[in-house]
DNA sequence: GTCATTTATTAATCTACATTAAGGCATAAG
DNA sequence: CTTATGCCTTAATGTAGATTAATAAATGAC
């Protein structure tokens, strides 16, 4: 359990690591992604301040996403066993938040996606670029353009 | 911790219960589904004998999903906090799941979805109604009867 | 058994979003 | 400064899957 800072850009897991670590965000902003067999980025979450990351996995089992710093981070990295028995709650929200997300990208258009992004991480939306925003949809960099000009015309 | 029969299509949880439990299905087949704000059916997860379902929540969380019986089931009705200690790694695949789902209905075309899903299910296929499996693919029933059909053409 | 209800299939039409392509603004590098 | 690179937006076109509707098959109630 120690204190890390990371810069903007760095990795901090990649798919198929073993041994890895939960990360309990100070500052910054770190996402989770993950790569289909076409190469395309899907991100999962983004962990603000006060959120904790970490993959879903189990110790022997390799890390299914990728993590990455998207703005520079100060960070606990902590052992997933302490993870476990202290912070279960927050490991549990981190599933709901998932099941949330499962729903979203079964019933809901384009533009109710990305008003109830707006509702859930309103600062986030000026901290990282609008095609990971669309990445986080489900939707293309594009379709999420017409998005946004159709929300304003509507005000 | 207690041995329960249930019939086909009793309901063992609704959304905002508390103090929800822990079910392993010893034998037949439990689901569980979320309605969305315009009263559709989406369904999460099918749980055949051998898996635990259990609602991600906390303990003072009402519960987020519904859960009931497909067929009639024999199953163990645990204590969530006996879950946590003793069976986490399955709850931890559980989480797995649910994040390549998700990464299925950002990604995968309605024939792709089916195709995995017969692979992770062969044995469900022949067990639910066909609307169901479109609803846990996040396709309409139509849709699924399309992509079978085409499935049986390519042979 | 009969009748009613739910489910599955097929086809015709519609639409939300993807794809493609082009142009405008940045920021950074020389 | 100029040029290159990446990102965002706009518009035109294409397409997967939704919707609608009609028919058939299966299931359940009586």
């Amino acid at each position: 359990m120690k204190r890390i800072q990371v810069k903007k850009g760095q990795i901090l897991q990649r798919k198929g690591d073993l041994h890895t670590k939960a990360y309990e965000v100070k500052s910054g902003l770190l996402r989770s992604y993950a790569i289909d067999e076409k190469g395309k980025e899907h991100i999962f979450l983004f962990a603000p301040e006060g959120w904790i990351m970490a993959d879903s996995n189990d110790y022997d089992q390799p890390a299914a996403l990728f993590i990455d710093a998207l703005e520079d981070t100060i960070l606990i990295e902590k052992e997933k066993l302490a993870v476990k028995v202290h912070e279960m709650s927050k490991l549990i929200k981190r599933l709901n938040v998932l099941q949330q997300r499962v729903i979203m990208l079964m019933s809901a258009s384009a533009i109710e996606r990305y008003e109830h992004f707006i509702e859930t991480y309103p600062d986030i939306v000026q901290r990282v670029p609008q095609r990971m925003i669309a990445s986080y949809l489900g939707i293309t960099p594009e379709a999420l353009s017409t998005v946004k000009r159709q929300q304003v015309l509507k005000k």
